[in-house]
DNA sequence: CGCCAGTCTGGCAGTCACTGCCAACCTGTC
DNA sequence: GACAGGTTGGCAGTGACTGCCAGACTGGCG
């Protein structure tokens, strides 16, 4: 997966983990938007313009690392046999990047509670998905069949919208529940009462 | 529907749709992003202070009129009999939404496209969505014959959001195709997939 | 070791969306 | 004609974000 992994690559790794990190904190402490991104570089210790560097956008504090995970999605769909069906390529890519995250569980749980609390975090996320939906368009349609034209084709578009729309109820309400409920069995639930 | 309907009123309303027009036209000529608040304002012939109390954020010049049409589609949905089925309920709710629109095909398909091709509007749509969705569960949940708790149902849920997951697939895929595709048709294909 | 190119960083000023505050105004009422 | 309530416009400020430039740091090359 890496193959150069300098020092200087590590090194900034680190960087951005730790900036991360000092973010997170400070909005548990005062909440997302009181935050500001002036706060956030003092605190890590960089200058805001350098901070602006690593973050595009305050988001990407929260939110940034998803791109990776996009890539590992529409991999591991496309590498189902294809014999499995559409809807267990699926959850086999949401799977795969579920265990992929280099995050704790409680941080997966803080993280996921700001991004379902703080609308311009959420939309954001929201964002990042639907281009994995784009993504994912091509590697459906070969498996259901379907020749790929410049426009996506509705049926492929609407199993993995609805999928997406599965998930993302399944993390608000895990949410929701503070953590306590079974994330995979409410998107079991989810998705059964849509198919039966 | 409406009770005084005060002259004052009425002048509001006329002010509010003008400025609409007008900032519909910039994003024409120049596009959404490079459309500063200043120049609707000035062209507009409304000081940019009052613009911001019309139009609290930038997006809601598009996509603002998405409160009151909430209300009808969860009325709607509550109105259907209790043998319609649930998804049938659903997409009476929309298509009497999509009657409801006071704007000419022309000016949906531009309004469309606009909010389809720009992130942070999307966003903004996505997020307004998000509401109807969530005052949509209790009605949803009774219909289905589960008891409303303090939080939703991943069934109701499940549903719901995959109910609007095609939606707005439909319409994306409506606007890429410039309009010239019947979007019920292309909505009914998407759920034919996911239900098939 | 000194030099050089490429990269990284910090600061600074500017843009733009958006907000609070205050003075001026307008409208209807007594 | 004074008065209360709501409306408007300007003005100054905040906060996210960007372009620009100058200094520092790094890896090669003689």
């Amino acid at each position: 997966m890496e193959k150069p992994a300098t020092l200087w690559d590590r090194s900034r790794q680190a960087v951005v983990a730790e900036i991360v990190d000092t973010a997170l904190t400070l909005f548990a402490e005062q909440g997302y938007e009181a935050t500001t991104m002036a706060q956030v570089a003092t605190r890590a210790g960089v200058s805001q313009r350098s901070l602006f560097r690593y973050f595009g956008t305050k988001e990407d504090l929260v939110c940034g690392d998803q791109e990776a995970l996009g890539d590992l999605l529409v991999a591991t769909v496309e590498a189902q046999a294809p014999e499995v069906s559409t809807w267990d390529a699926l959850r086999a890519g949401f799977t795969t990047i579920l265990a992929a995250s280099n995050h704790t569980p409680q941080r997966v749980l803080e993280i996921s509670t700001l991004i379902f609390t703080n609308a311009p975090l959420r939309a954001r996320y929201f964002e990042k998905r639907l281009k994995w939906q784009h993504s994912l368009a091509p590697v459906i349609e070969k498996r259901m069949g379907i020749d790929s034209g410049e426009i996506p084709d509705a049926r492929a578009m609407g199993v993995i919208a609805t999928v997406f729309a599965c998930v993302d109820t399944a993390s608000e309400l895990w949410v929701r529940h503070g953590g306590k409920a079974d994330a995979f069995e409410l998107y079991e639930q989810a998705l059964a009462a849509v198919r039966g």
